[in-house]
DNA sequence: TCATGTACCTGACCATAGTCAGACGATCTT
DNA sequence: AAGATCGTCTGACTATGGTCAGGTACATGA
């Protein structure tokens, strides 16, 4: 009838992993019901406790009705689990938090949580727990990874400071790595019309990035490849490899080139992965070590 | 900010995952709606296709009102997906399946599952596809285990004889089984007040089955364990190993005893391993070849 | 300063989800 | 054969979830 241990077909096993974890766990509304408040009103308090915000991030986050969501708050605000305020930089919004009350209404839902899954746990060996932690763990990677997103973004943008950021913070930790003036000149040549600057994005948080300039007729270059240490394992880079690939083939490049350092071996294994051939130096970049081409059909 | 391969507490694991699975697929629902019916109703019309089913059997699997269901019932009956008709065994309890319209729908459901999975899976390389395929059987068979209920119920009722039927189809694969007369004489050692038979049930289903019996003051005897073979690995055995005991505790035992074939290995790895040492033979039975006993403290 | 737009709110409205108390025929028990 | 029980259905009822059309205060740009 079932056949856990010799299924093959990848799509069978998601489908059917489905299927049993909602009916056991995936209630996720389980742990949010009986707290004395319907679901749609726990809901909104539970992401109010998350992260105060403003009426207009609630709404998008738990894609609501602007006329629901008030209504909900007008609620919460009467049972004293929440306040709302005029935001002083511009009064027309206005800022959700959790009153003390609140607070507390708060903790047990995460003490739900906590509850269910423990009792998912408990009947469990240790061995088998973390057997379990270790599948779910890996699951969640991969399920991230492939659900990511990629946005095309200004290279000066605030996000594409703080990913370029993180970058160069690796590279020092690497090696003897000097940002210094780099942020000026590159930006201007990975953007429109003659390049592009793309971040991964998961749950509103970049985790990786990577731009294609252009560096001579028909060549095109791949800069500032990164994805977060977390994420690694999970084919994040050549995936996102790829789209800057693609990218470059929009911009009539029938080749791509790109330096990396010595130090950064999992870059250059997934270089040589990808169909990088080694090449001589093309450029004075002076924390350079390694240059690699690749001709796009 | 998220660590994911660094993570070694199971529950922090478990909640973490809930929240980004559901995220992304967990929302079960999304494939129920968009079909021109309400939620519940599609919920029912997915059960009934599944397998045709009385509105008692209906009312159990989705946990709903009696009132309700008939309700959902007639509005499927107008809108031409379902049949409903008297059970001829027990013309109180009537019959619900679908109709070729109803079918129709219902492949609908099932292709709108197959794309959701579809979409997470296809950004992900073969390779991918198949650890994240590896991941959630293995978890999915963690959390069949870790789910199992126990229940006792009389040995010639027809689910302990469906059990018994399977353990005794397994033994006669392994060796020169014969169970003429078995049932009988053993159904009756394996009632109270002297004895109980327990069924491990998922979905409904028994996936492993074991009795305690009295053999003498202050002795018990535990018979016909088994563990469905899709279900092995997961640990089962020894939770109802140890629930067993536990029963056979209540009926004032210090002592178990049990006997086994020696094509039988790993049921002897697990009692070994659950601290059961080998004893001279204690019974006639010709189809044993080892025999342990154990202590309850 | 005035038109225009934005952020949030209120009232009116509707379908869905779910509960509960009988009603009624079929079956089981004695 | 009568009474109890079972399985399903109907009617009456409630709360929840959600939509929509204005309305009001604030902000912005010409």
């Amino acid at each position: 009838m079932v056949r856990y241990m010799i299924d093959v077909d990848p799509m069978a096993t998601v489908r059917r992993f489905n299927r049993s974890y909602t009916q056991r766990i995936g209630a996720l509304e389980d742990s949010f019901l009986g707290l004395g408040l319907p679901l749609g009103a726990t809901r909104l308090l539970f992401e109010v406790g998350v992260q105060p915000a403003t009426v207009q991030a609630l709404r998008g986050r738990l894609g609501l009705d602007s006329g629901y969501v008030s209504r909900l708050l007008r609620r919460l605000e009467a049972d004293g689990l929440v306040e709302v305020a005029a935001d002083p930089a511009d009064r027309r919004r206005r800022v959700v938090s959790l009153t003390p009350i609140g607070e507390k209404r708060w903790s047990e839902l995460e003490a739900r949580s906590d509850d269910k899954a423990k009792t998912l746990l408990e009947p469990l060996s240790e061995r088998q727990q973390r057997r379990l932690a270790a599948c779910l763990s890996e699951a969640d990677l991969l399920v991230r990874a492939a659900t990511v997103t990629f946005e095309e973004v200004d290279p000066a943008s605030p996000a594409a400071r703080e990913a370029t950021g993180m970058y160069f913070t690796e590279l020092r930790r690497r090696f003897d790595f000097d940002d210094a003036g780099l942020d000026r000149r590159d930006a201007e040549a990975l953007r429109p019309p003659g390049g592009v600057f793309v971040l991964a994005v998961s749950d509103g948080e970049a985790v990786a990035c990577g731009g294609v300039q252009t560096i001579g007729a028909g060549v095109g270059e791949i800069k500032r490849m990164w994805v977060r240490d977390t994420w690694r394992g999970a084919g994040l880079g050549g995936r996102l490899l790829h789209h800057l690939e693609e990218r470059a083939r929009n911009f009539r490049h029938a080749l791509v080139r790109l330096d990396t350092n010595e130090t950064l071996t999992e870059a250059i294994g997934l270089y040589e992965r990808s169909g990088y051939r080694p090449i001589d130096r093309y450029n004075d970049n002076p924390h350079a070590t390694h240059f690699f081409e690749k001709p796009l059909e």
